[in-house]
DNA sequence: CCGGATCCAGTCCGATACTG
DNA sequence: CAGTATCGGACTGGATCCGG
């Protein structure tokens, strides 16, 4: 928690923080995505994963998505690609050192998620609850 | 920092970090949404803000999903809506206490965006440069 | 085993117009 | 001011087939 004063301050928009929203909205657009995340996450336990290591680890991923997501992940230098020239073909995936400073920010998700995921749920529910009302009533 | 030793932590996948891929799936289709992050980290700065103050804070954001993203934060139970029964009419934004638990998440990514989005834009730099090279080739 | 290519349904999102 | 409604284009992502 390298940042003092993060919750509840009450400084103007753009005093502390100064990553302007258009920087910000950029990184999301790769760091915001699901499998991106989920894949970080993985590699950051694992530290070298094949492609259907990956694909049986990540759960609902498709083929496709898989590879688009990887692709995108070292092009963003986040993940190195090693090739294996062997019959059969052997590739494997870790974290850059880039890669592995994004692993602090997600595992701050992460823990999130577990320690709020029920209070979103009943959240969720008790909002659909009330909504069903007003239909009701009309 | 309540988690120790999160970064390059070599467990296996299922250990100390039980939260199921499922669960942060779940968690990410929301969160991980680039304006809802967007939304959460203004209104931690401001607490309470009109619509349109969001509006133009926000910067790229449409009508349309600025009203969606805030219908679903409020359906999450991360911000509280209150109407003010006034002509012109007043809606006012604030982060509810499940909220402003995310915010130490989501400054954990916006500072990172600021301290690694240049490396990224390099990577990504040098990566398309190389791959020009191959179509050349060709 | 890894992943590129193609097709196609579903979804997202911006623009626009309209209401209380 | 703060939305809702509708439309149409763009993009996403899954399924499938194929190649190295």
């Amino acid at each position: 928690m390298p940042r003092p004063g993060s919750q509840t301050s009450l400084e103007p928009p753009s005093s502390g923080r100064s990553t302007t929203c258009t920087a910000m909205s950029d990184i999301l657009n790769r760091i915001g995505d699901k499998w991106s995340v989920m894949v970080v996450a993985q590699l950051g336990n694992n530290t070298r994963m094949r492609f259907s290591e990956l694909r049986r680890a990540v759960d609902g991923v498709s083929q496709r998505m898989l590879t688009l997501t990887l692709r995108n992940l070292e092009r963003d230098g986040l993940v190195n690609r090693t090739i294996f020239a062997e019959v059969p073909p052997r590739v494997e995936y870790e974290l850059t050192a880039l890669g592995e400073t994004l692993l602090e920010p997600i595992y701050a998700l992460w823990d999130w998620a577990g320690a709020h995921g029920n209070d979103v749920a009943a959240a969720r529910e008790r909002y659909d609850a009330s909504r069903e009302q007003e239909i009701e009533r009309a």
